[in-house]
DNA sequence: AGCACGCCGACT
DNA sequence: GTCGGCGTGCTC
């Protein structure tokens, strides 16, 4: 019944709009539109009853057209800002299929929200504000610092070579000194090049972004670094963007979500910490930033710098000569920058010690006698809270979360039960709700009880100045409210704070440069895990936190990292002793290839999530037998399927969160190619299983590439 | 994802 | 009698 008044200019485009993967609908919608817009126009379309932000594809070639009557017009163009380039389109393509989403949905995702509502108007005033700053530079800083040999050398290699480059640098060895030369020649040499540097957590190393702001604002103009983050504002945001859309900025900081920035004169990309587990999304688009960044110098034609102590084991072993098929340049600088010394790691042997030891006494003599001297200690323990459960002696009763397959976990201070899964706590009963028993105990101990036990241990004790000890704890609860993690740190660096107690949270880029005895109460878990990376992220873990001690240089000398373990000869420990990475990763890398895992195969997980177990279960099975059945008489699919190993679907390790059933299952591949390409097929199977009577309740599934933890 | 429509419980 | 819960369905 709608007029449609075609002229000889109406063009049909591909518009990319935000539809998330399980909508029926597409998320390449075909407009109309008298203008021929060019590929990566920002349009405003409607959608439905609304009007909504679109991203011009391509053209749409007549034949697949949809019936002409659901053809919509494009309501707008938005002004004045340059469409995406052809290079960020490439990396939005890759992302897409690669983990397997909508290219719409990773398209508006990775533009700020802000620009939707955005009118003319105002976009004219936003932009006015972002023109170039006339400021003029201060005095340019020609203080740069003097840079060691293993410095020099990798400089020189990261100006000669095209990389993309590990930078494998011990804590302290001055990674970041490096990073910021290389930025440094770059900006300088070519007046309109763009670097961007991605940390793991921006509110974790605000030390970095300072530094680099202090080295390039007075340089460049304050415009010149900008900063994209979850923590900004929608407004920060936009406004960040836009900067670096307009290429304007020349520094671009921030977390993952910063891959996607639009940089027009890209050059430079710097991974630091590159083998972050957060750089891997966990919801959502479960894309790799760092992963991503490599892809996306290539495509730019930028260089790349990978840097870490612990690398990643799929960047390490890309690393190896490139004789045996090494792909990434491998920069070693081993050495720590000035006198700071790594401290001297003590393993502990905690079965011959007294039994409810939770504090071996050697280490405690070890924190009592820093403290007498007036250095401080951090100690490390993985989990918050005061004890992981309750339980009743009496009747067997445990602390289980009414919503999820775990127990609350017993936070003495104010008295509740939490459930860390999904958030449901209430006051601790008085007696046992089972039984009426009053003797209900907690088993098993977290940071808050670990403080208070340490406080206890300590009572007696004093600094040099006779006053008692004074101990801090900072884990996810203490810093909860806005601005007290900043609080507490400040603290510690002032030095009111003797010892410090947390979770890991602890052991990531701070410098507290009088910390001189570091200290892991129980690490050993990750020794048994069922995730074949908990070693891995263990092995990191424990070097950053020995990164924290000794880093001032006339305390360095003797400073100490424990470790109580019941497994004190375990190779890790022992690789750890000798601060030797090479030799962990050669170990791992070994029982890789031997089980056949990454980065010696490719793996994807299925997830879905159901009102029940059974039909999140029937969901996975389903298409699992399809797979197995179905699929391989598809035309010309038989070899891929050869490829691809499907495991069985099996409940998740918590298998209830928030009254939600999730189940997962494991695909394996030797093959990448071949997964990728069975993964895009199975698309339709997955659509389809989810229609079955069996699967009656699934709520939603996803699919994870290259999951980090299984 | 938004946004609407649609049919059942406790409140101005 | 309405307000509002979220189940289901549609959007070029």
């Amino acid at each position: 019944v709608q007029k449609i008044n075609l002229t000889n200019h109406t063009v049909f485009l591909q518009i990319l709009v935000h539809t998330p993967a399980h909508a029926s609908l597409g998320s390449v919608l075909t407009y109309r539109c008298d203008t021929r817009l060019p590929p990566g126009t920002l349009v405003r379309v409607p959608l439905g009853k609304r009007e909504t932000l679109g991203l011009v594809w391509q053209e749409a070639n007549g034949s697949e057209l949809p019936t002409e009557d659901k053809i919509r017009a494009v309501s707008g163009v938005l002004e004045g800002i340059a469409p995406l380039n052809a290079q960020w389109l490439q990396l939005i393509q890759f992302c897409a299929q690669y983990y397997q989403r909508s290219i719409g949905e990773v398209a508006l995702n990775a533009l700020p929200l802000k620009l939707k509502g955005i009118t003319p108007a105002q976009m004219q005033r936003r932009l006015r504000k972002v023109s170039p700053d006339k400021t003029s530079p201060n005095k340019p800083d020609t203080s740069e610092p003097t840079l060691t040999p293993e410095q020099s050398i990798a400089l020189a290699q990261i100006t000669q070579h095209t990389g993309p480059f590990l930078l494998f640098g011990s804590t302290g060895s001055g990674k970041t000194e490096v990073y910021l030369q290389a930025v440094h020649n770059l900006l300088t040499n070519k007046p309109h090049a763009q670097a961007l540097i991605m940390v793991p957590e921006i509110n974790l190393t605000p030390q970095l972004e300072y530094r680099f702001l202090a080295r390039f604002a007075p340089l460049f103009g304050s415009q010149a670094v900008v900063s994209m983050h979850s923590g900004l504002t929608p407004v920060q945001r936009l406004k960040s963007w836009l900067v670096a859309h307009q290429g304007e900025a020349r520094i671009v900081l921030g977390t993952r979500m910063a891959i996607f920035a639009s940089l027009p004169q890209l050059q430079l990309i710097v991974v630091d910490e590159e083998h972050d587990p957060s750089y891997k999304g966990s919801d959502g688009a479960r894309y790799s930033a760092r992963d991503l960044a490599l892809f996306r110098a290539k495509i730019e034609g930028a260089k790349v710098i990978l840097g870490s102590a612990t690398p990643s084991l799929e960047s390490w072993h890309s690393s190896r000569p490139t004789s045996e098929g090494g792909r990434i340049v491998r920069l070693a600088m081993p050495s720590r920058v000035g006198q700071g010394v790594l401290p001297q790691v003590r393993r502990i042997d905690m079965r011959h010690q007294p039994r409810q030891a939770v504090i071996a006494p050697p280490l405690l003599q070890a924190i009592t006698e820093r403290i007498q001297r007036g250095e401080q200690c951090m100690i490390f323990l993985n989990r918050r809270g005061y004890a992981p459960v309750l339980h009743c002696a009496d009747c067997g009763w445990k602390s289980a979360c009414p919503h999820c397959s775990a127990f609350r976990v017993f936070h003495k201070i104010d008295r509740s039960l939490r459930c860390h899964h999904c958030g449901f706590a209430d006051t601790v009963p008085r007696a046992c709700p089972d039984c009426g028993n009053i003797d209900i105990t907690p088993i098993g101990r977290g940071t808050e009880q670990l403080e208070e036990h340490l406080a206890a241990l300590l009572s007696q004790v004093q600094r040099p100045d006779g006053s008692a000890v004074r101990i801090a704890r900072i884990d996810a609860d203490s810093t909860r409210h806005k601005g007290s993690l900043e609080q507490q740190l400040a603290a510690v660096h002032a030095g009111e704070v003797d010892i410090l107690v947390g979770t890991q949270m602890i052991a990531k880029g701070h410098d507290f440069r009088r910390i001189t005895l570091v200290a892991a109460i129980n690490p050993d878990n990750a020794l048994f895990s069922s995730d074949f990376r908990a070693p891995e992220r263990l092995f990191s873990l424990l070097l950053q936190a020995a990164g924290r001690a000794g880093r001032d240089a006339s305390l360095g000398e003797n400073s100490e990292m424990w470790i109580q373990s019941y497994q004190p000869d375990h190779p890790l420990y022992a690789a750890l002793k000798a601060y030797d990475y090479p030799t962990f990763a050669a170990q791992q890398l070994q029982e890789r290839t031997q089980a056949g895992m990454p980065p010696f195969s490719a793996q994807a997980l299925v997830r879905a999530e159901a009102r029940s177990q059974e039909s999140a279960q029937a969901f996975l099975q389903a298409a699992r037998d399809a797979a197995l059945h179905e699929m391989p008489h598809w035309e010309g699919w038989a070899p891929v399927l050869e490829q691809i190993s499907l495991y069985s679907a099996v409940p998740m390790t918590v298998q209830r969160i928030a009254n939600i059933e999730r189940a997962q299952m494991l695909l394996e591949s030797p093959s990448r190619p071949a997964l990728q390409q069975f993964l895009a097929g199975w698309q339709s199977v997955l659509h389809a299983c989810r229609k079955l009577d069996a699967c009656k309740g699934l709520i939603r599934w996803a699919i994870d590439v290259d999951p980090q933890s299984i």
